[in-house]
DNA sequence: ATCTTACTTCCATGAATTTAGAAATAGCCT
DNA sequence: AGGCTATTTCTAAATTCATGGAAGTAAGAT
């Protein structure tokens, strides 16, 4: 994980859409959805659905399986706890004394 | 914390220049850095640099403060504490079993 | 008052994003 | 082969973003 990569998959996350689409995935856990599950979901014209999957995708925030005719759509987990990581290593990194022995994210949340 | 706020903060460090530029001040620490530090440290014109720090206040991602002439610029931990913390519900809604008892941030990130 | 320093806001421009209808493609079924 | 389902790619318009020079503003020094 580095500065580029972790700007290009906040910028893929960073729409509205895309988070909605990402989480729709998360919650759908490892069996993840179709395309057409998402849209029902989402309720968004197919081909808008189709762009903004692809940015996810290309960031490999989300990757897609077929199956039959449909594409089944799964979140990358992997990616995500690592930009997370990146993440807290910045946000923590003046905190490091005071949260060292915790998790930073579970104390300053109420500020 | 919701999607929306989550988004456009996302949206805010989802760009290489400001994601730097957040990343100097957090290592700054709490004494923050002046504008004119932060220009000396990322080499950008003065107009492009505040545009780019004006995204990072709208979010509330970065406070100004003034002191004389110059305007101190700090990170704001605890909006990035806040957003990690949804960024974590959100990639660990399916891990919960797996990881429930530790950071999930430690285990998969080198997947 | 006016000068200097430190920034911001105004303005313009090219590039990228978002959106979505229409056409194309992939895979299955008959 | 032809048709059906599911989804992508093509194309294009509207919007937003990124960039930076020039002008404006805020605060302190002389």
């Amino acid at each position: 994980m580095n500065l580029e990569i972790a700007s290009r998959q906040l910028e893929a996350l960073g729409n509205q859409t895309r988070l909605e689409i990402y989480r729709t995935l998360v919650r759908a856990g490892t069996g993840g959805r179709t395309v057409g599950q998402i849209q029902d979901h989402v309720g968004l014209p197919a081909s808008t659905l189709s762009h903004h999957l692809k940015r996810l995708i290309d960031q490999r925030l989300v990757r897609q399986e077929r199956s039959g005719t449909s594409l089944i759509c799964h979140a990358e987990y992997p990616a995500m706890t690592a930009l997370i990581g990146f993440l807290s290593d910045e946000c923590c990194a003046d905190q490091t004394l005071t949260y060292r022995t915790g998790d930073c994210r579970k104390e300053a949340t109420d500020g």
